[in-house]
DNA sequence: AGTCCACAGGAAGGGCAGGCGA
DNA sequence: TCGCCTGCCCTTCCTGTGGACT
């Protein structure tokens, strides 16, 4: 019974973890640093609600991991709390539009919402207006007010477009007893400039920007969280300012940090280390980019994956390669594996997208004589290619 | 100076899936 | 349920182009 022996001494083993959750992206910190001006102006903005006076709409913008959804939620359940406390009805309602199958169409999140009400509709057949209407009911069911927050709205937008929030920002017209106050967080700074004017201006009476955290911050977010995760002493010094610093180059994204040092917390037990040293941490950084490239490749449509393929069939004979010849070992592939074999004028689209999704460093040359092309070289170390060849074996080959 | 390679990349349109209103 | 519309993927056709070669 090995398997046994291998638990027992799981057990057993010292682990330098005092709670990893604290590291985990779900945590709710009590105290959010760093954010207080925000939180200050958006608590400014929502209190009349507890007041049963209509609070202004609310646009929040900021990068990811710069805190935007943690600070609204924080203040929401605080002020959930207080109108328990103090017999004032007010209902708040939190929706993720990036999930699938939740905010895909109008009728998607309309149902979606009514559920949170705890009420069922049919997840299709009803006429659009229907929904609404069973929408409307409810919210005026109970006089008080409802806090509507969209997360990731600009997912919501490029999908059903902007009509929705000129429906939910009238909703108040319709409303008698109850008002509806709605908070839109998007990660896209340009977003609202896509909007229809008149959305825009009902939409975003508010605005609050969340800037991105930098080194120091990050450091400070980082330590707080370690203190509580890991036991005393066990992180090297070093580690959390580098792991800031990685950070910090990638547009400030704290939950990128965060992930970060929990993942370099994981390397370092499973070597069987008592401390978490930077060693770690950078094979942390390895694991987490790689993790990255191939969860993209993997996500491709499959001719998207047959080029890519060959590519990792070229590149470790050549450093340098061309549209041409990608083309050729494409077309090879694809009778192998009986796909439709696309033109090379799409290949070269597809090229210049590898580019930008940084599978692929693309540069346009001229090679004189020998024509105009781009240039293809392969910034990918080799651990990751050869998983990546492996992973795109099974998903073309299977198919 | 002119040629010409091997593509880049724009424009237009075909075909298809999925959503929508009637 | 049906036709219509839209967006996406892809093809066809095309013009444009930097620089080695003649």
């Amino acid at each position: 019974m090995k398997i046994n022996n291998f638990f027992e001494n799981f057990l057993k083993k010292e682990t330098f973890f005092v709670s990893r959750a604290v590291l985990s992206s779900s945590y709710k910190p009590d105290q959010i640093l760093y954010r207080e001006e925000q939180i200050q102006e958006l608590a400014n903005i929502l209190a009349p609600a507890l007041r049963k006076e209509k609070p202004s709409n609310v646009f929040i913008y900021g990068k990811t991991g710069t805190g935007k959804t943690l600070s609204v939620k924080h203040i929401v359940s605080s002020m959930n709390e207080i109108a328990k406390n103090n017999q004032i009805y007010l209902k708040t309602v939190y929706i993720n539009c990036k999930l699938k199958k939740v905010a895909d169409t109008e009728y998607r999140l309309i149902a979606q919402l009514i559920k949170e009400f705890g009420k069922e509709v049919p997840p299709t057949g009803l006429p659009t207006d229907e929904v609404y209407n069973i929408f409307y009911e409810l919210l005026d069911a109970q006089e008080g007010t409802v806090i509507l927050i969209l997360d990731e709205i600009d997912q919501l937008t490029k999908k059903i477009g902007d009509e929705i929030f000129y429906n939910l920002t009238r909703v108040n017209a319709e409303l008698k007893k109850s008002q509806i106050c709605l908070i839109g967080i998007s990660n896209s700074l340009v977003f609202s400039e896509n909007l229809d004017p008149r959305v825009k201006s009902s939409l975003s009476e508010e605005e609050i920007i969340f800037p991105p955290y930098n080194a120091l911050q990050i450091q400070d977010i980082l330590r707080k969280r370690s203190i509580e995760a890991f036991k005393d002493g066990s992180v090297k010094p070093g580690v959390i300012e580098k792991c800031a610093a990685y950070a910090a180059r990638e547009h400030g994204d704290v939950r990128r940090a965060i992930d970060l040092l929990r993942v370099s917390g994981e390397v370092a037990e499973r070597s069987g280390s008592l401390f978490v040293e930077i060693s770690h941490l950078d094979e942390a950084e390895r694991k987490v980019e790689a993790d990255k490239i191939i969860n993209a490749a993997i996500s491709q449509p499959k001719q998207f994956q047959a080029v890519l393929y060959a590519i990792l069939l070229i590149s470790p004979q050549k450093k340098k390669f061309f549209t041409g010849e990608i083309y050729e070992i494409y077309t090879t592939i694809c009778n192998k594996c009986k796909f439709n074999v696309l033109t090379q004028r799409r290949i070269s689209d597809i090229l210049a997208e590898f580019d930008m999704l940084g599978f692929i460093n693309a540069e346009i040359v001229s090679k004189g004589r020998y024509g105009r092309t781009r240039e293809v070289s392969m910034p990918l170390d080799e651990n990751i290619t050869l998983k990546l060849k492996e992973i795109l074996e099974k998903s073309i080959h299977l198919d």
